[in-house]
DNA sequence: TGCCAGTTAGACCGACCAGTCTGTATAATC
DNA sequence: GATTATACAGACTGGTCGGTCTAACTGGCA
């Protein structure tokens, strides 16, 4: 028959097990060999692909879900109502997080506090938080704020998303943070012309 | 010679070796030994003290952290102007993130991510933030606010303050983030009634 | 002095960690 | 068919992990 699904490589199956360890149990707190089992790979597959090893692996982990998010919201931005989308996604992260029973968050904010001693995952992670900073400003500036302005509040979203995942995860009860953020999005409403909004 | 600050006992030493452990490196990504050797005790010495072992004194840390934290917020909602007492508190915690070299967060936030699977610390995580919250939203209401609009706006104070510290972490670069933070104090100070900003 | 609970002390243990090593299968090039 | 580069495979290693165990020390009390 032919494949509906194909099997993806296992460089990116490794990835994928990356990424949802970092998502769920952190990067200290999930060995190899686990993430080994979930991609169906054996040990050498991992330092072929990745020959600086598990520190390596995640930050490609990282990369790549960074971009992904990073490409959603650029698309968001060319929508016709930016703000709704920007809550959409949100709406989208907490139901992904509700999913997993409060399992995965974000796996940034995760490297952030987990892998402090290696250098390549916290630039890794650095990086990723800088593309989505500087799309969300962007797209705040084409809707009519001033750059600096448009800066900040971009900030500002992206503390209270990761503040709200977290809590949300340590609550284990969604419902006050998607108002939270909702209550963030009419803020900044507020101050855009009337036509942006 | 009379101690002017005298040595605490082990058990409070095993706590705050603890708690800047869970600030620095996180639960996983900190040995029990390294513990100890801070803490300048043997091994004996936490299983005496803490029977259910590393998930217990980790437990313990982070009552402590949460329950300092809640103190300063009572008395700050005590003060004539709050809101710049809640500045205050925030620059402080950036300031401490600062000195430490961007190392030392929040060890609940660190927690949250880092022992998902330890239900003990998850617990004290879950238990500590809820203090806060309750804290700030009884304070807000004190001020003016409906207890539904306070609840609601101690929980987005709660999260930008978290994902704050979080993205100051990781950018290692302060500045906007300070500034991030007194930009929803503002939001929330134009909703107070005049006499009570 | 003898006793005893509370505490300190660190040697020790099996489990697990990330990473290495040697070897095999597959696929492209000549 | 021979050669070579790429990918897969897993046994193995030294070190570290959290936790256990027994022994020694300490101060209060009789």
């Amino acid at each position: 028959m032919s494949e509906s699904t194909p099997e993806p490589d296992t460089k990116t199956r490794l990835i994928a097990a990356m990424q949802h360890a970092l998502r769920t149990t952190g990067y200290h707190g999930t060995g190899v060999t686990e993430i080994l089992e979930q991609a169906g790979a054996p040990k050498g597959v991992l330092y072929h692909h990745f020959p600086q090893g598990k520190a390596a692996l995640a930050a490609a982990a990282i990369s790549h879900t960074a971009a992904r998010m990073n490409k959603e919201m650029l698309l968001i931005f060319q929508s016709a109502a930016p703000l709704r989308g920007l809550e959409a996604l949100l709406q989208h992260s907490i139901q992904s997080l509700i999913n997993s029973d409060f399992k995965a968050g974000c796996p940034l904010a995760s490297a952030t506090l987990d892998a402090t001693t290696e250098p390549v995952l916290q630039l890794a992670v650095k990086q990723g938080f800088e593309s989505w900073q500087i799309t969300i400003a962007d797209g705040l500036t084409a809707m009519g704020l001033t750059s600096a302005r448009a800066s900040l509040l971009a900030s500002l979203l992206l503390a209270t998303y990761e503040g709200a995942l977290l809590l949300a995860r340590a609550h284990q009860e969604p419902e006050l943070i998607e108002h939270t953020a909702s209550a963030l999005l009419d803020f900044i409403r507020a101050e855009l012309p009337a036509q942006a909004r």
